[in-house]
DNA sequence: CAGCCGTGGTT
DNA sequence: TAACCAAGGCT
């Protein structure tokens, strides 16, 4: 028999229409950006979605479509607004590509996202994978997605050994993503397979039992659904330690305006203690003689009070917050790339999602 | 190209 | 509970 692909077994229509058929009948048809055609809706939603969960994003996109109803809304308003609306969602370089992205689309296209894939790719924040999830939602586009929950689905019906992560599988995956792709259908194909990762052929404990794609699943038939995907290579996290200034006067709170690039770019954030002063001081627990300093240059400083020190851990390492509540008697000259926010407006400010809670806690202490 | 980039849920 | 990781993209 002569072999036409790589993968000759993929050449098989029955795997795409079991997909479609499992998703028409069992796959998820409500959620907020299905059921349209909204290239703007659509894209949102997969920007959001990246890396993020489904129950995650619901808040967040509604909220953001409430306040930026239209690309154009969202290619007008003030970056600072974009960032507050996305506060707490993770991943802040996203809300800065999706700013971005708006304004292309507006000043390029017209306010019409490009039905090519390729195009769309070129746009900030929209790789290979989102590019053609967008187009086939949006325009019905034929193009392969290959996202965390293809890679499951692909790793153990194919038995696909290797971390997807890799170079060369995940290569051999994309190219696996293209031969599978139905000639008709795209739509219900490409949220089937999200669907069948989601919802059925999760991390841990795949409901192979209801699986349409059982018969033909390596992992199943080699009782390694546990085995499969393999996972990545596991590597020991750092551990950091940040001192962070609470400095409040009059009800209000001294923020600082982070740096576009790096960890929480972009948003508002508690000043931090300089360098290696803010080692010692965590390790001392006290105020140490630098930092004294900065504290004093801010104002005429009442009272200092350490807070309870808080972790927070990444995804590639941890990090111990040691607040210090800092009261000005007076206030002086406000720093550059500082601003004063009020308590009262904190739970709306773009700020990390620990700060945020460290901030509202200390407003509301009758909490605890 | 491997590391960076958040947060919350699950095991 | 510490580890793992989810609708990835960028550098």
């Amino acid at each position: 028999m002569k072999r036409l692909t790589e993968f000759d077994d993929l050449l098989d229509p029955t795997f795409s229409q079991a997909v479609i058929d499992w998703q028409r009948t069992h796959g998820r048809h409500t959620l907020p950006w299905q059921n349209t055609r909204d290239a703007y809706r659509v894209w949102l939603s997969e920007i959001m979605l990246q890396q993020t969960q489904v129950a995650a994003v619901l808040g967040y996109y509604a909220r953001f479509l409430e306040r930026f109803p239209t690309v154009q809304d969202l290619a007008s308003a003030p970056i600072e607004d974009v960032m507050a609306h996305w506060s707490g969602l993770g991943y802040y370089t996203r809300a800065r590509n999706l700013h971005a992205c708006a304004i292309r689309v507006v000043n390029e296209y017209g306010g019409q996202f490009p039905a090519d894939p390729a195009l769309l790719a070129d746009l900030p924040g929209i790789g290979r994978s989102t590019a053609a999830a967008i187009t086939a939602f949006s325009n019905g586009t034929r193009a392969a997605i290959l996202d965390g929950n293809v890679k499951r689905v692909f790793a153990r019906v194919f038995g696909v050994e290797g971390y997807p992560g890799e170079k060369r599988i995940e290569e051999g995956l994309w190219r696996r993503a293209e031969a599978l792709l139905p000639a008709e259908g795209i739509e219900s194909y490409t949220q089937g397979l999200m669907d069948l990762g989601a919802t059925l052929c999760t991390r841990s404990k795949p409901d192979c039992g209801r699986c349409p794609l059982q018969a033909r699943c390596v992992a199943f038939a080699t009782n390694r659904t546990d085995e499969l995907p393999v996972r990545k290579p596991k590597k020991t996290t750092p551990e950091k330690r940040a001192a962070m200034l609470v400095v409040i006067h009059d009800d209000h709170v001294l923020l600082e305006q982070r740096p576009a690039s790096g960890i929480w770019g972009g948003l508002l954030s508690l000043p931090e203690v300089d360098g290696h002063v803010g080692i010692e001081l965590a390790q001392d627990g006290g105020i140490a003689l630098a930092a004294q300093v900065q504290v004093q240059a801010l104002g005429q400083v009442e009272e200092v009070q350490a807070l309870l020190p808080l972790v927070h851990v990444f995804t590639h390492y941890k990090l111990h917050i040691h607040p210090h509540k800092v009261t000005l008697a007076e206030r002086g000259a406000t720093p550059d790339g500082h601003v004063w926010v009020a308590m009262e407006a904190v739970g709306d400010a773009a700020l990390p999602a620990p700060v945020k809670k460290l901030l509202l806690d200390l407003a509301r202490p009758s909490l605890f």
